[in-house]
DNA sequence: GAGTTTGAAACT
DNA sequence: CAGTTTCAAACTC
């Protein structure tokens, strides 16, 4: 089960992400081939099912699995979560108080990896306090490695792998072990095939919607974290579902966190690169003072999560949504309960984005025998698990944030903040001796060792925001420790990847962890800022630049607020309000870039304090109950008659609702008015089509007479071939004409205007046909 | 492309 | 909370 299917990685972002803090490097052919028997199926559900069908992407996984996966999935008692689509997704499990930082190396075993992070272990070292900035701006998909800033994700073995290089090319490298999630430590725990150990895919349809709109990059962040390899349909939501293992280091709690993020929009990249296997998850494992430092595959850092739930800690995980077509994919963690009696534990996570709720399966080891069970001594204390999706998207990056590893975590809770935030702080690990969390010994042969991934990093602080507290659904068992889950303090591994793909509109209602988002220091809790920067960030950031936002003390002085410069930070600018900084845009004298960080930052909290939800999508699920997504605040139109793009709620594609308080609104079920403007929509699409159709018939046909039919062209430039003409070029051609005429009149065209229309596409498409002939004799005289 | 309309957000 | 102002997107010509 550690496999991941290789097909997850076609679902990965053609964006590679360009992580200069993150180093990481191939591993070396010796991974085992990934196996090819999870393939996550296709099914599509839609989006908003809560309960979507769940498919085994792990090899191991048995039909039978599946079955349990899917009827875990349904189960809906257990925690709730909602996910938001954030940018980010965020596993962490609370473990032990103490703080030390732990180093964290690869595995012995793995020499390659231990190279190191060279941005961030270097130069990284924040002071207490501060932040990290871990976005990064995604460069042109399809160069892959070879081209500065991308990172590309590549599925070696079992071995989920993120590899590329920053803008300043420096390397990168983001791994999964297959075996991530077993214990980092390579106890000899109980074979595999004891403990299943998977990632189950639930895939469900989003509803197919002119527009797209929300965010699904959380999801396929997720995907990519989880280092599959099959393409997602769009909008399709997909839930992963990763079994416990024992927990690796018996030594103290652990804290792991996994952010992940995927920036969408493709502003200024080629959409239609081709979409390399892109890794966007990483995860840093934190181990226990005692416990030996290392680094660990998001696999193992999810376990690790698990444990620390089992130890009465919280996991959480955030995913961040990022705006891409429709693929949702939510990862989940499954944690088993050391103490208990190995009872499954189903845990059913709900994943909102937008109208999407994702079901994230929570699945405990059952048997004890398993897995070197871990030294969890704690009670039995139901873990707390939430996963949260939220963030707001930033279309044109996708940021990967590596975290050092074995840092300090601390879980903070801000007094009046919706997110959970969590202090990270890593020590620089000579990486030599970290030990991968897929430990070669592992008893079990059926599972291959995961190849170490090593990251160096720098002492670094970095505060995330885990979870918004109240978007999430938090099942806390009773007889929690200590009640304070929230703030507490402990060792983790993390891994930050942030998003960034915005929805502009169209968000999923709970959780929203917007980049961009600044939040004021914890009055009681610390003093420390926090920050969720946008993917933008990133790449305005040199790399000393990453600690920079740590040091805003403008959250820690709410009055600086007051004074901040509206300018373009002001709420008109879109870019701003997804919480990205400007990029390309036509502001004028911008503050939203890094140049103005600190009035930026000051604007955030402006903004936050104004509007609480300043940064939460708009558009959300409605009422409990129902289904059809709404405005969260609803329109005000006037003069619109809510059928204009003006409005919101058409704008979304969603009828108006009890909250809007619209004038003359048409913008409801039985409206005729609306019924006739979709209705001239989808004729106008169906046009488009078609005459795209005919056009593509037209070309094919044409390119199609160029291979086979050779024709007697002369090579001495004589007569074009009428040959050409062939019945199916003029078929096509007709086609072309035909369709011209149709829409000319449907556009009401007058004849004569028609006619000409008709006539000037006659030409064109004689043209073309002139023109390919001509190429033809050109390239090949010889046939000629 | 310039000008107008529109409604959200900011502001008072 | 209501009215006004500002703004940028949507829309029209």
């Amino acid at each position: 089960m550690d496999v991941v299917s290789p097909d997850l990685n076609s679902i990965l972002p053609d964006e590679i992400m360009d992580t200069e803090a993150i180093a990481m490097e191939e591993e070396p052919t010796e991974l085992p081939t990934p196996s090819t028997q999870c393939e996550p199926e296709p099914a599509q559900v839609p989006m908003e099912t809560e309960v979507p069908e769940i498919v085994s992407l792990c090899s191991a996984a048995t039909p039978t699995q599946k079955t349990q996966a899917l009827t875990t999935s349904t189960t809906t008692d257990s925690t709730l979560c909602r996910i938001s689509s954030g940018a980010q997704l965020l596993v962490t499990s609370s473990s032990s108080p103490g703080i030390k930082p732990v180093t964290t190396a690869t595995k012995p075993s793995s020499p390659v990896v231990s190279q190191s992070l060279p941005k961030l272990s270097v130069p990284l070292t924040l002071p207490a306090n501060h932040q990290l900035i871990l976005n990064k701006v995604a460069a042109s998909p399809a160069s892959e490695s070879k081209s500065p800033g991308a990172t590309v994700l590549k599925q070696e073995g079992q071995k989920l792998l993120v590899t590329g290089l920053s803008k300043t090319g420096q390397p990168v490298v983001l791994a999964l072990p297959h075996n991530w999630s077993k214990p980092a430590t390579s106890q000899g725990t109980g074979d595999a095939k004891a403990q299943p150990q998977q990632f189950k895919v639930v895939t469900t349809t989003a509803r197919t919607e002119l527009k797209p709109v929300i965010g699904v990059q959380a999801v396929s962040s997720a995907s990519q974290l989880l280092g599959t390899s099959s393409p997602l349909q769009a909008q399709q939501v997909k839930t992963v579902q990763i079994t416990k293992k024992p927990p690796v280091s018996t030594a103290g709690p652990m804290i792991t966190k996994l952010i992940i993020t995927k920036a969408l929009n493709n502003k200024g990249l080629p959409s239609q690169a081709p979409a390399p296997p892109v890794v966007t998850g990483r995860v840093l494992t934190q181990s226990a003072p005692v416990t030996p430092p290392r680094s660990i595959a998001v696999g193992e850092a999810i376990t690790t999560a698990a444990q620390s739930m089992t130890s009465s800690c919280s996991s959480k995980v955030a995913i961040s949504p990022l705006k891409s077509p429709s693929k949702l994919t939510v990862v989940s963690v499954t944690s088993p309960a050391p103490s208990s009696p190995q009872k499954p534990m189903p845990l059913s996570l709900n994943v909102a984005l937008g109208q999407q709720i994702l079901t994230v399966q929570q699945t405990t080891t059952t048997s004890p025998a398993k897995a070197g069970t871990s030294q969890s001594s704690t009670q039995a204390m139901k873990p707390v698990q939430t996963v949260a999706v939220g963030g707001v998207s930033t279309p044109q990056f996708k940021t990967i944030i590596p975290l050092a590893t074995p840092p300090n975590v601390q879980q903070i809770q801000v007094p009046g903040s919706r997110f959970h935030y969590v202090r990270l702080v890593t020590t620089t690990t000579g990486g030599s001796t970290a030990q991968t969390a897929s430990p070669s010994t592992n008893t079990n042969p059926a599972i291959q060792p995961a190849k170490p991934m090593v990251m160096n990093t720098a002492a670094v602080r970095m505060s995330v925001p885990i979870v918004p507290a109240q978007t999430v659904k938090q099942v806390v068992p009773k007889p929690m420790a200590s009640a304070a889950q929230v703030v507490t303090t402990s060792q983790t591994q993390q891994r930050l990847i942030m998003p960034a793909t915005p929805l502009p509109q169209i968000q999923p209602n709970l959780t929203n962890l917007p980049p961009g988002t600044v939040l004021a220091p914890a009055p009681g809790s610390g003093n420390m800022g926090y920050a969720v920067l946008p993917a933008q960030y990133v790449t305005q950031l040199p790399q000393s630049a990453f600690v920079t936002l740590a040091s805003s003390s403008g959250f820690s002085n709410p009055t600086a607020i007051q004074t901040q410069a509206r300018l373009p930070l002001n709420g008109y600018c879109d870019c701003f309000a997804n919480g990205e900084f400007c990029n390309n845009c036509n502001c004028v004298n911008c503050f939203n870039n890094l140049d103005h960080e600190s009035e930026r930052l000051k604007a955030i909290k402006a903004c936050l304090d104004r509007n609480p939800v300043a940064f939460k999508p708009k558009i959300g699920k409605g009422k409990e109950g129902e289904s059809d997504r709404r405005h969260s605040k609803g329109c005000n139109c006037k003069k619109s008659g809510c059928l204009k793009n003006y409005c919101e709620c058409y704008e979304a594609k969603i009828m108006c609702s009890s909250i809007c308080k619209c004038v003359g609104c048409k913008n409801f079920e039985e409206s005729p008015e609306r019924k006739t403007l979709m209705h001239l929509a989808d004729a106008a699409e169906v046009r488009v089509q078609q005459q795209t159709a005919a056009k593509t018939k037209l070309s094919c046909q044409i390119s199609d007479l160029l291979t086979r039919t050779t024709p007697a062209i002369t090579s001495g430039g004589g007569k074009l071939p009428y040959t050409f003409v062939t019945k199916e070029v003029a078929e096509a051609t007709c086609d072309c004409l035909l369709e011209q005429a149709e829409q000319a009149e449907l556009t009401s065209q007058p004849q004569a205007l028609a006619e000409r229309l008709v006539l000037e596409e006659f030409g064109r498409c004689l043209r073309r046909i002139i023109s390919s002939a001509a190429k033809a004799k050109t390239d090949c005289p010889i046939n000629c």
